[in-house]
DNA sequence: TCGCTCTACCTAGTATTGCTATGTATGAAC
DNA sequence: GTTCATACATAGCAATACTAGGTAGAGCGA
């Protein structure tokens, strides 16, 4: 899957996966990997400077856990970010069928 | 629409106009803004640097045309160009897929 | 014990790419 | 003769995903 493809459609699918359950970094990642069939096998260099960006913004919160080997950091989502994911979603249903359009209109 | 969202999918976008007709950028504009009902309303800044960025990678090639007004600069795909298509067709698609996949498990 | 692997986190720097702003040019309309 | 629509172009900006590298704990096999 190329780099730029997920440009702007990232934040989306962090927030749908943590708002479902809160969650850590390395188990979204797994969880991104398993449901897409590994289209999106992403790596941690993508992934953690999202989801602090994220929690900058207000969209997520975490707290810091201790786990079997090195504490983890769970993210879930706030107020704001249900509210987001909303607006992402729309979004992206939009971009979706404007994209199927135009490509359907060339078949 | 969001700025970042079409990134790496605009290329998709000119391909698949182009391969159905010979097209200028300035129609090509119009025709992303009526065939996405508006969602692709993308400004000639977006375009044209793209077009060439095409043109350089040998997907598109271009004439001049006079037309009424100020000469028009046409670009028709290649024979790369078309199969570069087919593949970033089936990128999206599977792009598409992956999102729907993630999205899908977070009802 | 030493190295390897898996889990788990982090960040600096890079590259790509779409957008803003601005400029040029033609012709029609008012 | 100014404005508008058509039509092209580019320099610089901003956003963001990736590369590459680092830290750390725990288990496993030679």
């Amino acid at each position: 899957m190329n780099a730029e493809l997920l440009k702007g459609h990232l934040d989306l699918l962090l927030l749908a996966i943590i708002a479902e359950r809160p969650a850590h970094g390395y188990a979204i990642i797994a969880c991104l990997r398993e449901r897409s069939a590994g289209a999106f096998d992403l790596p941690e260099g993508t992934v953690y400077p999202a989801l602090h960006r994220l929690e900058r913004a207000g969209l997520l919160q975490s707290r810091w856990a201790p786990g079997a080997g090195r504490s983890r950091r769970i993210y879930e989502i706030t107020a704001l970010g249900a509210e987001a994911m909303q607006e992402r979603r729309a979004t992206w249903g939009a971009f979706a069928r404007g994209v199927q359009a135009v490509l359907g209109g060339a078949l």
